[in-house]
DNA sequence: ATAAAACTAGACCAAATGGTCAACTTAATT
DNA sequence: AATTAAGTTGACCATTTGGTCTAGTTTTAT
């Protein structure tokens, strides 16, 4: 007889919340926390307004809870590598999981480029420590693959931010490329994409593309 | 006696104008399009509401005012460059003035990227059109240097999509980065930041990066 | 000087919106 | 079967907000 002090959710409440969430990240992606009504999270959800509201107490609770969903999906492979692996090997796979992330979760995406256009109010204590510990973490490796001389850039931060930058970039900035191009990005275009930008990348740094990742 | 049938503005308009188009662009750039309200436009103009709304009609019609004073900015000399130029010389000079433009006129910048995270709704039309032309022109500038041997890449679209993500990146996730370095990047920084792009961008394409633009 | 146009600004309004309430239905537990 | 908790929903409310109206003040042109 596990019973929590407060509410406790049935079946049809985790289902009900699933859902909402999913509703809440298409709308947040698109119009931003302000721009986004309960209304339209509603709709999109198939229910009506006051459900929302009975799930998520507030707005704002639900946008923290999209917030806090995402972020579980944050985890690359990058996250384990050592100053023993070779950066190549590494660096490739990387961009090849960011790029993946831009094209199956471009909501995702969108709706951290809004939080920290804005200023990232609410990507505080918790998260951003999380972050800047993660950051300083992957700075120390490729510092040290540097310093072992496997790698040719002057600068760690900013070899990360272009990397970011430019894999963020095909998730964010869609609507541009589209309009641009004269045609959505498909699955086709990525992988031609991802190849470019891991050539552009690797050879900027000095390094050799592995086998498996070039070009046919 | 030149008089437009419509409303004339005298020497205070003209003043006032420029004094709300610069706090509008602040607010949108912060908020965005629906999270920005007149009064906050109004309160950090110094004016009454009523007088924002005498100058521009409508909260609409301000944005637009504020996209298009921006568009005038957009231009480089890139946009004249010609396939007989080096592009080791173009691009780098290309990203530097990008990059000073991040560094300048950050605000301008996430303007845009809100505008393109939201579909771009208001960037239809004429502006569509010049983007579009601008980019195949811009392409083709870069598929002949391609065609000549000159450059080494297999892709003018995405080359040019990298450089503008790794520019753009440094005004739209300013607080990203912030956060990360523990510190805001001045101008020194971006020095740095510019010639390490510069050097993984040439070097990416197979280019040497020219005397001028080498890291000290 | 004076008339017309440009500008300022408080009062006000209708619509939109986040959120509450109370009554009701369905699901789960014993 | 009965009781309790979870879930549903329409009616409703207070506030916010884009925008109007009107009446007055300052600039500008003649």
């Amino acid at each position: 007889m596990t019973q929590n002090k407060t509410t406790k959710e049935g079946r049809v409440g985790a289902a009900n919340k699933q859902i909402i969430l999913t509703a809440a990240e298409h709308e947040f992606a698109k119009n931003g926390f302000k721009g986004t009504r309960i209304q339209q999270v509603a709709d999109r959800a198939g229910l009506p307004k006051t459900n929302v509201l009975y799930y998520f107490k507030s707005k704002e609770n639900l946008y923290f809870a999209v917030l806090e969903q995402i972020l579980d999906l944050w985890n690359s492979t990058f996250d384990k590598a050592t100053s023993d692996d070779d950066p190549a090997e590494v660096l490739a796979r990387y961009i090849t999981e960011k790029m993946e992330f831009s094209l199956t979760r471009p909501e995702a995406s969108r709706i951290f480029a809004l939080e920290i256009i804005n200023g990232a109010p609410n990507l505080t204590g918790f998260f951003k420590e999380q972050q800047v510990n993660w950051m300083k973490g992957r700075v120390e490796l490729v510092q040290s693959w540097i310093d072992q001389k496997k790698i040719d850039t002057d600068n760690a931060h900013y070899l990360l931010f272009h990397i970011w930058a430019c894999c963020q970039h095909y998730a964010d900035f869609a609507a541009q490329i589209t309009q641009l191009q004269g045609q959505e990005m498909g699955r086709v275009e990525y992988q031609k994409a991802t190849k470019s930008l891991i050539s552009l990348i690797l050879k900027g740094c000095g390094l050799k593309v592995p086998a498996s990742y070039l070009a046919s």
